[in-house]
RNA sequence: GGGCCGUUAGCUCAGUUGGCAGAGCAGUACACUUUUAAUGUACGGGUCGGCGGUUCGAAUCCGCCACGGCUCACCA
């Protein structure tokens, strides 16, 4: 839908801005001196002070001569009283050629009606801002759910929940940042554009960098930047902002999405564990009000301390005790026999993540730190020192998602060089030649941790798309040649 | 990329067996000086997502396309 598009509202509106104009009145103002936003006017104010106030035009109640209306910010709604005789003939008449969703900016008197609603008396009225297009329906909101991703701005004023969310996602940012800087660690800024896309296994964005003729990946991860950064001596770092994989869409997944990582010289996987948990905690109490979260579906207790199981305990617990000693052609038709549809080409470690992923951690609702991957699955944490075949890590799942992997990270570049040739081998990963430098340098030893931020708010708030948590999704774009 | 479902007025939605395109809100006009989804009276508003086909006749049946949703695959 184009803005140009015109349409009887559109034409009645521009005419209503024309005669505006006439009558002396801008139709795109300047700045405008408010006493507040409307919720700090409504808590700080009382009756018989004289305020200002600015906001949209939600409502009006059309009395003859006088008016209520109701103006509208993005703190709260205001009720205003426009008198006739108080304001004059001309003012008057001018204030009825105003559109709902107009930007207004009023002064007057607070004073309280006969039904008890704090309102302001106005003595003048200024028009901030023409709305040439009608906003949505002013009590069934915006249920196309289209729209409400492409014109996000129409949700966010017509569904008052949406924008209670987005306050939500907003403080759980903050609070981690001030969470993590409190307790020393700094926030880093590391680059999103990268000659080689590491640290994970995605398929990179790839662009185009003229100046030096060559190809650039947007970044899958930052943890190979930060972990130059524990060798250069920033020994608790962390850094909260998006990565891009070229995967495709769904529910759980956008191809920007916000992860936090943190990094801590001399800790390791059981100081993250601590760490995490008393994040999380601390988020849930302070933006959610308690550490039952969720929806009905899904209601989490985060009353710590949480479940802690090896993956071969759920493994075994799920497949059999003698999952380990089963022959790879056995372990598959016992897969099969679970509904699962196994590739012949999978080895023995593969059909067991398999089962992880489709029977095991979509059923792990309250929040459990699965500790002890086989190695393979993870090239980048150290491994056990009892189990070669194990690496020092958790992945934390709460309802059924993977929050929050976590390591006890790799520091030696010998077996980090031969780790990385291995999965090179298997057609994953690239050899990152700087960073085996800089572990040569010598990297403390560390524990890290990612936490994916969309899905830890989807599941604090209990809602159930990545959409509804991201406030202009991806979607594909209009095609240009077709109307509409 | 596959399967299933959806797209009707600015918004939210009805639309029967293929037979004149509907409602509420919003809008316009008039009335009304304490309303709260104000009220009352009257009126206007449609490329039924797009293109093609079947038919005397298509919002309705068929095909293709676009966009969206769910789901599967991908995401070691």
């Amino acid at each position: 839908m184009s803005g140009a598009e015109e349409n009887e509202y559109r034409e009645h509106r521009l005419a209503n801005m024309a005669r505006l104009i006439e009558l002396g009145y801008e139709p795109f103002g300047n700045a405008f001196a408010r006493s507040g936003r409307l919720a700090d006017v409504r808590a700080k104010y009382n009756e018989d002070e004289h305020v200002s106030i600015a906001g949209r035009l939600m409502t009006v109640r059309d009395m003859g001569k006088s008016i209520f209306a109701d103006v509208r910010d993005g703190s709260d709604r205001l009720q205003i009283y426009i008198q006739k005789k108080k304001l004059g003939d001309a003012a008057f008449a001018a204030f009825k050629l105003l559109d709902m969703g107009d930007h207004i900016g009023v002064e007057g008197t607070l004073f309280t009606t006969k039904t008890g609603e704090k309102t302001v008396f106005a003595e003048k009225w200024v028009l901030l801002a023409k709305a040439l297009l009608p906003l949505p329906e002013k009590w069934h909101g915006l249920r196309d759910v289209e729209a409400r991703y492409r014109q996000r701005y129409l949700d966010l004023i017509a569904n008052p929940e949406v924008r209670d969310l987005f306050d939500k996602r907003i403080k759980v940012v903050s609070e981690i940042r001030s969470y993590l800087t409190e307790r020393g660690f700094q926030e880093v800024e590391t680059p999103m554009m990268q000659p080689q896309a590491g640290g994970a296994a995605a398929q990179p964005f790839v662009t185009r960098y003229s100046a030096l003729n060559t190809d650039m990946y947007l970044r899958i991860a930052p943890e190979l930047y930060l972990k130059r950064l524990l060798v250069g001596g920033f020994d608790k770092v962390f850094e909260m902002n998006r990565n891009f994989r070229n995967e495709g869409l769904s529910r759980t997944h956008n191809p920007e999405f916000t992860m936090l990582e943190i990094y801590e010289a001399y800790s390791n996987v059981t100081g993250m564990q601590k760490l995490i948990q008393s994040l999380i905690v601390h988020v849930a109490e302070t933006v959610f009000g308690g550490l039952h979260v969720g929806n009905g579906d899904a209601s989490l207790d985060l009353t710590p301390p949480w479940r802690e199981v090896t993956y071969r305990e759920l493994i075994v617990e799920r497949m059999g005790a003698d999952w380990y000693e089963l022959s790879r052609d056995d372990a598959a038709a016992r897969a099969e026999s679970e509904n699962l549809s196994i590739d012949r080409q999978w080895d023995m470690l593969m059909i067991t993540h398999e089962i992880y992923e489709k029977l095991i951690e979509r059923t792990l609702m309250q929040p459990t730190f699965v500790t002890r991957l086989p190695a393979e699955l993870v090239p980048l944490a150290r491994i056990c020192k009892d189990d070669p075949s194990s690496v020092d890590v958790f992945e934390l799942v709460i309802a059924g998602q993977e929050v929050a992997p976590a390591y006890t990270e790799m520091n030696d570049p010998i077996e980090q060089r031969r780790r990385f040739e291995a999965q090179a081998a298997h057609g994953g990963g690239s050899l990152d030649e700087d960073f085996l430098t800089a572990l040569e340098h010598g990297m403390p030893p560390a524990g890290g941790m990612g936490v994916g931020i969309d899905r830890l708010v989807m599941i604090l708030s209990g809602a159930d798309a990545i959409r509804d948590v991201i406030l202009f999704p991806q979607l594909r774009p209009r095609s240009s040649s077709g109307a509409n």
